[in-house]
DNA sequence: CGTATGACGAGCC
DNA sequence: AGGCTCGCCATAC
């Protein structure tokens, strides 16, 4: 990893790729660990930048809210949602994941409930 | 270098 | 609880 942090985008990328599988973290939360915090829209705006092919998992990335933040047209909303069901999170009636439950603390690795 | 943009979030109604 | 407004911030132009 390089010694000295090239900008923001960077910094998120690794902090994404660091989200185990079948949890989940909100743009907040990653603004955060990436050293930014309050720079939620930035990080949206950081994994709408990543190249088709990357291996980052952006589709852990909710809003505060529990939900799949919309990206206007595209399915990508509706893969994202696949992906993190693929991954045994649930969803509620409202399409919400349970954070509390599935929210990824940069520590624990399993989820607290299923 | 100032303005616009966006995969957000907290607060208020 | 759900919807709206305003504030935040790194990039793009």
């Amino acid at each position: 990893m390089p010694a000295v942090e090239r900008g923001f985008f960077e910094a998120v990328r690794r902090v994404v790729e660091a989200v185990p599988r079948g949890r989940v973290v909100t743009y907040g939360q990653v603004a955060q660990m990436a050293g930014r915090p309050g720079a939620a829209r930035t990080v949206g705006w950081a994994l709408h930048a990543l190249p088709c092919g990357s291996k980052v998992p952006w589709h852990r990335v909710i809003n505060a809210s529990g939900g799949i933040s919309s990206r206007g047209e595209g399915l990508s909303e509706d893969i994202q949602r696949h992906l993190l069901r693929h991954e045994g999170v649930r969803f509620d009636a409202l399409g919400r994941v349970d954070l509390d439950a599935y929210r990824w603390d940069g520590r624990r690795k399993r989820p607290r409930k299923q």
